[in-house]
DNA sequence: GCGCCAATACTTTTT
DNA sequence: GTATTGGCGC
């Protein structure tokens, strides 16, 4: 990094030694760290106005976020009038852990009760529900909501659509997935449902009265249920804050509000923190166009390009281009890579490392050969000193690594994957959640619904029947002991009667709640699996995972909204000073680096997924995914294509596959950014340094000038 | 009304 | 390979 060290101008209201953190900084990150923030004038009261900083891939964004945070710190500003906000779990794991990190270096033994006064950190989901169940009573909200993931409110959405009659049309309806879907874009993206419709799911348009009634009974049936779904965290939030006494009255508690990835927020997030700051005072933002990949999720560009302009005056710019994590071989890839979009980006990035190896692209015969080529590159590695913790692997879509997974296992190589399938969304483990929440909240459908089927001999009209008998009574215990189903389940459900009267006693102490309903369940699992024993494993770990939570309200509210990752592996999570290998969604990976890494299925129908060719904005956002992908790398880049893969789309038994040609995004006039390679290296062809390439000889005119 | 079997359509990325 | 739906016997 620079170090144009130039000291305060006057005396440092605090240890001048503090300040080594600002040298740190090039001149434009350390313009935004100081913005507005003036030791000099010591009137740590006075809160500058809306800030955005565009900053590229590697240019210390999150980096330049922390030292804001810690300038603040040391500036006087209160930790817990701070409010640091991001969209996805893990990048607000990496913001706090930043932050930490930077604190703890300029502050010394300071930090630590600094850093831990900044406790209001996280996703906008999570800081939202905690909002909320603070100002629940103010709102009309009942405190103790209980809020659905995403598959609890498709099942809600799968009952309303019964119950109207949606399944039994003669066309057929829209399925639950895709209602939701539609819902929760027309909520983020803050736009009419008839536009959502036209624009992005054009073959349902002609259902638009039928999905406009459905959402409305959807919306009264979760209301009538005192349950929340993802979306209406941040609705609810953004209305809130709309009523200017409220909003106020939230956002006098914070001096600053700073949001990272900020590229990744929708419509929606917007107004919550137009809501909180509406004159931007306190207010930085920073994010990067080019690394904009979740307009799946209504997040769109607008957000971050339109921020300046919602202020009077506008907000300040700073732009951050200079990389500190990449090669310049891996930035001049990438660089070629995004400069092919349609919409140009501002930025350039340029690196000081400098570095001959340009990135690889790796031909190989079929997924199972990419397999071994990437765990005999990772090996090699490893024998070179780089631990594989410095490693990963990246793909598109969480399946693509299955091959992958297999061969590591063979092999003997630890690893941990990120994005995908989650632990909570095993049948099991919802069954047992299901049951804490409906213990909770005796209102919530979705829950006792799911509960109640697990007897024998009750199904959906049963169910519904003792949940009508429980949201009559004002005693849900007392309603369900009365509850006569039918003669098969008597015995069950006087069982399940009494568990669920001790759940809400409050018999048990925390976590002893979750033993007492795992005792209880553990026979229904025996009937229900025949891989039993796997499962019960996973509930003995949902049981270590819960005595780390003060509360079964807690427990059930944090689970939601942050999913441990680990799944039933046999091989285990590996342990916390282990080397392990991270293989992640390009997603998921936003925000990390490492010194190698691999991408995986570098083929049309992958990058871009076939999933997502419809429009040229998808086709645009998955070019910026792999822009993303390709600047995780520190040190080494490649990129692996096989020839060959097998098509998901197809009917069992398939042997269906497709020759597939090079990501479209890396086009010839690319290649010479990039170096190409086959593996296993096939002794007949090998063009594979640019130097060996270059060398064109006539072998036939030196035969024949040996008779000549 | 429940539970099981068979037939059918679908299969991304995250909170 | 898996969620969803429809039919049929109890």
């Amino acid at each position: 990094m620079q170090t144009t060290a130039t000291a305060a101008p006057t005396a440092p209201p605090f240890d001048a030694a503090a300040h080594d953190y600002l040298a740190r900084l090039n001149a434009q990150q350390r313009t935004a760290v100081e913005h507005g923030v003036d030791p000099a004038a010591k009137n740590p009261f006075h809160i500058a106005g809306p800030l955005l900083v565009i900053a590229g891939a590697g240019s210390g964004k999150t980096d330049t976020l922390a030292h804001r945070v810690t300038h603040l710190l040391a500036n006087g500003v209160d930790p817990r009038r701070i409010l640091l906000l991001t969209f996805s779990r893990r990048a607000a794991t990496e913001m706090r852990r930043r932050v930490e990190r930077i604190a703890w270096r300029a502050l010394g033994a300071d930090a630590a009760a600094l850093a831990s006064g900044l406790n209001w950190s996280g996703t906008f989901h999570g800081i939202g529900a905690r909002l909320l169940r603070e100002c629940a009573v103010q709102i009309g909200l009942s405190p103790t909501f209980t809020i659905h993931d995403r598959e609890d409110s498709a099942d809600l959405m799968n009952l309303i659509r019964h119950e109207r009659g949606c399944s039994t049309k003669d066309q057929r309806f829209p399925l639950k997935g895709t209602c939701l879907s539609i819902y929760s874009r027309v909520v983020n993206a803050q736009l009419p449902l008839q536009t959502v419709l036209d624009t992005v799911y054009p073959w349902c348009a002609n259902w638009h009265d039928e999905l406009r009634a459905l959402f409305a009974a959807y919306v009264e049936a979760k209301q009538k249920q005192d349950v929340l779904d993802y979306d209406d965290l941040l609705l609810y939030c953004s209305h809130m804050m709309a009523v200017p006494a409220l909003g106020a009255q939230v956002g006098e508690r914070f001096d600053h509000v700073l949001v990272d990835e900020y590229q990744d927020t929708n419509a929606l997030q917007a107004t919550i923190l137009r809501g909180l700051k509406p004159d931007g005072r306190g207010l930085m933002v920073v994010g990067d166009d080019a690394q904009s990949i979740y307009s799946f999720r209504a997040a769109t560009v607008r957000n971050i390009l339109d921020f300046p302009s919602h202020f009077d005056p506008p907000a300040r710019i700073v732009t951050l281009e200079q990389n500190y994590r990449s090669t310049q071989a891996i930035l001049d890839a990438s660089n070629a890579v995004i400069s092919l979009a349609t919409e140009r980006y501002t930025k350039n990035l340029w690196s000081e490392r400098s570095s001959a190896q340009r990135p690889s692209l790796i031909h190989v015969k079929d997924e199972a050969d990419q397999a071994r080529y990437v765990c005999a590159r990772i090996l090699e590695h490893r024998e070179a000193g780089l631990p594989l913790k410095s490693q990963a692997v990246l793909f598109r879509a969480s399946d693509h690594s299955g091959p992958l997974e297999v061969e590591l296992t063979v092999r003997n190589i630890p690893f941990v994957k990120f994005g995908g399938l989650k632990f909570l969304d095993t049948a099991h483990v919802k069954d047992v959640l299901a049951v804490l929440r409906f213990a909770e909240n005796p209102r919530d459908r979705v829950a006792g619904f799911r509960v109640m089927q697990l007897l024998p001999g009750v199904g959906p009209v049963t169910a519904g029947r003792a949940l009508d008998a429980v949201a009559a009574s004002e005693d849900a215990g007392a309603a369900l002991r009365a509850f006569a189903p039918g003669a098969r389940a008597f015995e069950d459900w006087a069982a399940f009667a009494e568990l669920f009267a001790d759940l809400r006693a409050g018999a048990h102490r925390w976590p002893a709640d979750l033993d007492r309903v795992r005792v209880w369940y553990e026979p229904h699992l025996l009937q229900k699996f025949d891989d039993a024993p796997m499962r019960i494993a996973d509930l003995v770990q949902l049981t270590h995972i819960a005595s780390s939570y003060p509360s079964r309200e807690q427990f059930l509210t944090e689970l939601t909204l942050d999913p441990p990752d680990a799944t039933s592996d046999e091989s285990g999570v590996p342990l916390r000073d282990e080397d392990y290998l991270i293989l992640s969604t390009i997603h998921s990976a936003k925000g990390q680096e490492w010194n190698a890494v691999f991408v995986l299925n570098g083929v049309d129908g992958c990058i871009p997924s076939d999933l997502a060719t419809g429009s040229p904005d998808e086709i645009e956002e998955e070019r910026r995914l792999l822009y993303v992908a390709m600047t995780r790398a520190k040190d080494e880049l490649e990129i692996v294509v096989p020839q060959r893969f097998y098509v998901t789309q197809q009917t069992a038994h398939g042997d269906r596959h497709v020759y597939g040609s090079r990501t479209r995004f890396i086009p010839n006039s690319l290649l010479p950014r990039f170096a190409s390679a086959s593996w296993p290296r096939d002794p007949g062809t090998t063009p594979t340094s640019p130097e060996q390439a270059r060398v064109h000889i006539d072998l036939a005119a030196q035969m024949r000038k040996m008779w000549g």
